[in-house]
DNA sequence: ACAATAAATGAGAATAAGTCTCATTTATTA
DNA sequence: TAATAAATGAGACTTATTCTCATTTATTGT
C-alpha cells in the first residue's frame, strides 16, 4: 500500500513525505468517498490538522482528489485513480454513507447530448457534471452501519 | 410582493414576521439561486445575521427552500415555488453564477429508469436527485457579470 | 381592541471548519 | 553528505453558522 502511495506521488512529481503517504494510504484503504472527520479518525492523530488540509489541497492540485459536500454539509473526499471510471454518488440521509454509482453507458450518452444542448442554450463551456442521488438505505443495506 | 410572502408564510402555518417577509421578498425578487453573501447584501442590514440563518432554517423546515453548496464552497439558497418545476444547476467557475436548467422530459424519464436500477442494486429508497454541471460562461454570456 | 402568552428577534458570545504563520524538521540534489 | 528548498506541527487566526438570553413582536381568547 505504501508502495502505491509513493508511486502516485512520484508520478505527479510531488515530494514523498510521511504525511502525504499516510493520507494517501488512508484514502486508498477506504476506497470509497469519506468525510474529513472519518479521515481524521483513520489517521489517529498522526498528521496535524493543518497538514491534513494542506495535503488534501496538494492532492486536489494534482487532480487526484475529488472533493464535494454531502447533503448534511460535511466535506467528502475521494481519490481519483486511473482505473476509477466516471461515476456518480448516492447519499444515505440516514447513516451518511456515500456510495459510488456507475450509470449505464446509454444514459451517459444521453446526458452528454443534454449537456451539449445546455452549452448552446447558455453559451457555456461545460467541463464536468455529476448526478447526485439522495435517499435512505433499507434495513438490509450492507453499506449501512 | 409582500402579499405573496405573507401568503407563502400563512399557507405553511408559519407566523408572519418582518424578517421572514424581508427574506422571502429578497429571494422572490432574485428569482434565481443566490449565495448567502448576496442575500445578506440585498437585505442591507435589515435582518440580523442570526435571524437570517434562523429564517432560512425555518424555510427549509417547511420545504420551500433548497440549499446546496457551489463548487467554490459557498452556500447557495433558492426558493421552491409551486410553479417552479424540477430543474438542475449550472455553475460558472468564473463568475460564480448559478443558473437553473431544465432538462428534456425524455432525459428525465431515462434518469428515472436509471434510478430505479440503482435503488434495486443498492437496496436504497431514492427520494431525490440532481444533476450538476460545471463550466465557464463564454464572453457573450449575458448571465455573467 | 386588549391582555396574556408563546414565539421570534437582535446582539453578540460560542463553536467549528479551514487557513495562515513561523520556527523546526525533512526531502531533494549536487 | 552538506546545502537548500520544501514540508510540517502547533497553535493563532478567520469566517460561517449556531447558540444564548434579554427584549420585542405576533397570536389568541375574551
Amino acid at each position: 500500500m505504501s508502495q502505491s502511495s509513493r508511486k502516485i506521488l512520484s508520478e505527479h512529481s510531488v515530494s514523498i513525505t510521511n504525511p502525504r503517504i499516510l493520507v494517501l494510504e488512508a484514502l486508498l484503504e477506504e476506497g470509497n468517498p469519506i468525510t474529513i472527520d472519518e479521515l481524521q479518525s483513520k489517521l489517529e492523530g498522526n498528521v496535524a490538522k493543518s497538514t491534513l488540509y494542506r495535503v488534501l489541497n496538494d492532492l486536489k492540485k494534482i487532480n487526484i482528489l475529488n472533493e464535494f459536500t454531502s447533503p448534511d454539509n460535511s466535506t467528502v473526499v475521494e481519490l481519483i485513480l486511473e482505473d476509477h471510471s466516471h461515476h456518480h454518488h448516492l447519499f444515505c440521509s440516514d447513516c451518511g454513507e456515500v456510495i459510488d454509482v456507475e450509470l449505464s453507458e446509454e444514459f451517459e450518452l444521453m446526458l452528454a447530448k443534454e449537456i451539449e444542448k445546455v452549452q448552446k442554450q447558455f453559451n457555456f463551456e461545460i467541463k464536468d457534471h455529476r448526478v447526485e442521488m439522495f435517499g435512505l438505505c433499507t434495513e438490509e443495506c450492507s453499506n449501512c452501519k
